[in-house]
DNA sequence: GAACCAAAGATCGTATATGATTTGTTATAC
DNA sequence: GTATAACAAATCATATACGATCTTTGGTTC
C-alpha cells in the first residue's frame, strides 16, 4: 500500500514472501512453527499456488525447510547448523572485510564508530532488540563498499539463517556482546592505519570465532529451551 | 528408469529439475538459451506447474535467469560475474581445504595424486573433456572430509554457476592446466607434512587466484564467441 | 495396558483452465 | 521508407479442482 513508485503491480508470489519472510523475521512465526499452503493462502486471499513459491524460495534461501508431503516449517538450526554456519561466517565476513577495508574512508570509519558507541550504551540500558539492530547496522555500513557482489550474497544468507536464533537471548550474553563492541573498535583501527589486508580478514574472522566460543560457553551454562511447535 | 534403490516415486518437480540440470549441464542448453515453460511441460509429458517450480529451483542456485512476465533463459555470466565468483571460490576452497587437511589420511593423498597424474596425462593426449573431469574429481577427494557442510555447500553451488563457461576452452588452456596440476602437488605436500592451517588455507586460495589472472590473460588474446540466442 | 491395524482427516502435488502481460506483426499515415 | 498504432500470437501468472500421500485417531487384539 505505502509503496512509493514500487513495481507497477506486485506478483502474489512476491506478496506472500514478503509477507511470510517479515513474519519470520519479527519474531511472529517462530523456528518450528509450520507454514501451511492452504492457510496462509486463506489468509491473503491468494491461491496455494504463489505461496508454495514463495515457500519454495524462503527454503532456498535456508529460512525455511521443507518436506514432500509434509509441508513446510520455519528453520531450525539444530546445534552443529549454528556452529558451521559461524564457522562460515567467520571466513565469508573476514574476506569481505578485507575486501572492502580499501573502499572505507574517514566517513565511513566515523558513522561504523558512532553505531558502535552507541550499542556500547545499549549494554548500559540493557535494551537487547536495539543492541541486535545495530550490530547489523555496523556490519552494513563495514560490507556496504564490498566489490565483491557475491561474496556479499552469501553473509546475508547466514545472517538469514542464523536469524533464526535472533530471540536476543543470545546475542545480548552481556560478555559477548561488550567484546564485541571492544573489537569492532579494533578492526575499525585496523582499517583506519592501512594494516595489511590478510590482518584485517584474520582479525574479523577471529572475532567472529570468538563469539562462536561465547555461543558454547553460553550453551553450556543454559540450557537452552526447545522452540516452541504449534 | 535406471533408479537403483531410489525415492519410491520422484516428483514431477524433481524431475523437471533433474532434467533441466543436466541438459544445462551437458552443453544442450547452452547460457541464454530461452527455457519456455510450456515447451519442457509438453516435453516431460507434465504440466507447466512442476517445471515453474523446478526453473524458480534453479534460478536460486544460479544456474538460471527468471524475468516476471518475460521467462527463464540459461544464465549468462558476464565477466564481472565470473571473476566474483572465482574470487569467492578461491576464498571457500581455502578455507575447505584448511579444514578438511586434518582428515585427509594417506589413502586419500595417493588417490588424489593418482588423478593428478591422470591430468598430466590429458594435457599429452590433449583430452580436455577428460581433464575437466578429473579436475572436479580431484577437489571431491580434498574435500569430502570437510567438517563443515555448510561450507562446502557454497562451494558446490560456486561450481555450479561456473559451469555457465564450462565449455573447456578456457579449463584446458595449457597454461593453466600445466600449472593447476603442478600446484595440486604443491597443496598436497603440504597437507602430507602437517604444515599449518592457515598455509594449507592460503596455497589453495593462490591456487585459485592465480587461475583468476590466468583466466584475464586468456581473455586478453582470446575474443570470446558472445553465447548463442536462439 | 501396549501394540497393531484401519479408516478418516489434513495437507500436499499436479493437471487443467483462464486472465494478464509481453512480444511480434501488420496496416496505415506521413 | 519510416514511424506509429492497432491487432494477433505467444507466454507467463494464478485460480480451481482433484488425486496422492502422510498423519492421526479410534478401535481391536493379545
Amino acid at each position: 500500500m505505502s509503496d512509493l513508485v514500487g513495481t507497477a503491480t506486485r506478483s502474489k508470489s512476491e506478496l506472500a514472501y514478503s509477507w511470510i519472510r517479515s513474519r519470520i523475521e519479527e519474531g511472529i512465526f517462530v523456528p518450528g512453527y509450520r507454514l501451511v499452503l492452504g492457510a496462509i493462502a486463506k489468509e491473503l486471499h491468494v491461491s496455494v499456488v504463489p505461496v508454495r513459491e514463495a515457500i519454495r524460495r524462503l527454503e532456498a534461501e535456508g529460512l525455511v525447510t521443507f518436506e514432500r508431503n509434509v509441508g513446510a516449517q520455519v528453520a531450525m538450526l539444530n546445534e552443529t547448523g549454528y556452529v558451521t554456519t559461524m564457522q562460515t561466517l567467520s571466513i565469508l565476513e573476514g574476506a569481505a572485510t578485507m575486501l572492502s577495508a580499501p573502499f572505507i574512508d574517514a566517513n565511513a570509519i566515523a558513522a561504523a564508530r558512532a553505531v558502535n558507541a552507541e550499542m556500547a550504551d545499549c549494554l548500559d540500558h540493557f535494551d537487547p532488540h536495539r543492541f541486535t539492530e545495530l550490530n547489523r547496522e555496523f556490519h552494513s555500513i563495514l560490507f556496504e563498499q564490498c566489490p565483491n557482489d557475491n561474496l556479499l550474497d552469501l553473509v546475508h544468507r547466514g545472517w538469514n539463517s542464523l536469524n533464526m536464533l535472533r530471540d536476543s537471548t543470545f546475542s545480548f550474553v552481556p560478555g559477548r556482546a561488550h567484546q564485541s563492541v571492544v573489537e569492532h573498535d579494533g578492526i575499525l583501527a585496523l582499517i583506519e592505519s592501512g594494516a595489511p589486508s590478510l590482518e584485517i580478514e584474520l582479525a574479523a574472522r577471529a572475532h567472529r570465532t570468538r563469539t562462536l566460543d561465547a555461543f558454547h560457553e553460553y550453551q553450556a551454562s543454559h540450557k537452552r529451551p526447545s522452540p516452541v511447535q504449534p
